[in-house]
DNA sequence: ACTCGGTCCTCCAACGTTGTAATCTGCGAG
DNA sequence: CTCGCAGATTACAACGTTGGAGGACCGAGT
């Protein structure tokens, strides 16, 4: 039924391995005798069965992606990078939604789908720097995110503090004073939160402002229902507040309509800058200022570093980081004097 | 260096059949033996190879999902609903982003990848009934969207007709009148932009409301951008109007944008009613009426419908075809007498 | 004429698993 | 005490491919 490398060796004339070696690009392979095989495969519709190949040769030509939740903008735009740069490179991917769970994580890390998968692409949520046993696996492991700093892995990520840090800077610049913190993970220090965090706090001790405790606020998940959550709760206390270092774009948004119905206007009363640029923030009334992570230069160095370790093995070089660079965004949502 | 049945078996003292046997929850396997292969897989750390596996079975566990953009809120979150729907069925899920392109689908639909996928969830955006031979093919299949009815595979979609429909009663019940068809692909008859305009049609028929052309916004892609550049030139036109029937969610929001940005108050001056329920519809302001065309249930049914296929072979029973239930969720954008 | 190196191609085994069919064990019925 | 049968296990081959090694051919250098 199915059409192997024998029907076409037997078309063209030649043995399986020289089926093969085409299909491999061998360089020792008369013209004449490459184009017969080529027509072959032509003629019969002959595709390459990826099990076999992958069960004898190990590679499958498929990396995995390990994601929190495609619903989430930001990891949809992150996979939507991701598969560029994996299609560029020849390579599918295999997205593994975990959910933020921890099991999930480490099941995604070891389970047989693994086996199956020449790298991992793994944008870690759950796990932290305790878990770094986890990581230490056979497969070829790049991280992308925060929470694990000098693991035994590749890691490409974005400069989360510095990026924090001049989107403060740039609502103090227009005259802020009291400026949310909002999205803050209380006790995290390493993660995404922490590092936002910290930058914050840079940004305000640069500029001789005083860390409010206050106006910190912390935002469990970063969906939208869950800034509009914490910033119902927020405006609930009346502490008076007159801009919004929102530690990514859906939570900013989801906050941004709940101040708007609380008759706040932005940025006349209170600006907002967000992180992530995912695509809406173009839309939305006010537009929303933010930082570009460099979320397709990530993509694009963590594919490289992957291919990089498929090639070498998993441990053949010592582990690298990455950091892209990021660009404020300028937006409505933060225009000066707005 | 990899652990193999052979070294489970070695350990548990039974052949690799046996141990075979145990991973795929044969019957006849004696409680103790059972236990004896478990605690030897536990302690060695084993999974099996699913390369190997599929080689021999034909079986490799994993679906493929077609579609042309994860960029697009809807197919993101579509995505996000087969993924959970496969998850459940112990399925993983290789998405293939096609990009609307003709030759990309095609070559999604027969390259090589197929080989190591048991099945197939195709999310038709570029071909349409003329390439229906390009759907026989021996890998189960399950279309999704619009574009190709009466082929040759199962077929889970929503109802277009009525939903659009649904939509366009919704304004006219509020006494509009003026009511643009934003998102036309002109000369679509079969596809959603062709199926929902005329459930537009059919509403302003059963209303005795006359239609006319000027009202039918042409937006090539489905995008955010695309529905703003589409209202731009639309509004360009000073052809008056009093509520907006969009195709879809993200040139909905991308329209409101600039209707707002020209003083157009919704919904007091026109209200607008998009297509898809993506999540943030309920953030934007004003939030965004729109159709949930079930996107759950079309992504259960479809993995279900696809895993018999699977199991029953791809040509086993005749095409079946499913619509999903659709819902009208009212929101502030097309508030009555707002 | 003989060797050598480069081309081009083929043979064989192996990757790790599961389908098929065969074997073996015990136990109750005849 | 044998037969039959269900339960439990195993031997063997096969899935389609590629790695490794080797063979045949050919022209050039000695």
């Amino acid at each position: 039924m199915t059409i192997t490398m024998h029907d076409v060796a037997k078309l063209a004339g030649v043995s399986i391995k020289t089926v093969s070696n085409v299909v491999n690009d061998y360089q020792y392979i008369k013209p004449e005798t490459r184009a017969r095989v080529l027509e072959a495969i032509e003629s019969l519709g002959y595709t390459p069965n990826l099990s076999a190949r992958g069960l004898r040769s190990g590679r499958t030509g498929v990396i995995s992606l390990i994601i929190p939740d495609l619903r989430n903008a930001y990891f949809a735009e992150l996979a939507d990078s991701v598969m560029r740069a994996a299609a560029d490179e020849g390579l599918a991917v295999l997205i593994q939604q975990v959910g933020g769970k921890r099991a999930a994580e480490i099941e995604a890390l070891h389970g047989p789908r693994m086996t199956n998968v020449d790298g991992i692409l793994y944008s870690v949520l759950a796990l932290d720097e305790s878990d770094v046993d986890q990581l230490v696996i056979d497969t070829p492991l790049v991280l992308l995110g925060e929470r694990i700093f000098n693991g035994p892995t590749d890691h490409v990520t974005m400069h989360n503090i510095e990026g924090a840090r001049a989107a403060t800077e740039h609502l103090l610049a227009q005259g802020r004073r009291r400026l949310v913190a909002f999205g803050a993970h209380p006790g995290e220090v390493i993660g995404s939160a922490g590092l936002r965090l910290v930058g914050y706090r840079e940004a305000l001790e640069a500029a001789g402002v005083e860390f409010d405790e206050s106006l910190v606020v912390t935002v469990g998940n970063w969906h939208r229902a869950d800034g509009a959550e914490g910033m119902r709760e927020f405006l609930a206390k009346g502490i008076p507040f007159d801009g919004v270092v929102a530690f990514n774009d859906s939570i900013a948004l989801g906050a941004m309509r709940v101040m708007q119905d609380a008759g706040i206007r932005i940025p006349a009363d209170a600006a907002v800058i967000g992180f992530d640029d995912i695509d809406e923030t173009r839309y939305t009334l006010p537009s929303l200022s933010t930082i570009n992570p460099g979320r397709d230069e990530i993509a694009r160095v963590a594919v490289q570093y992957l291919k990089e370790r498929i090639a070498g093995g998993a441990h053949s070089i010592p582990p690298r980081e990455y950091l892209a660079d990021f660009e404020l965004i300028e937006r409505e949502s933060s225009h000066a004097g707005g």
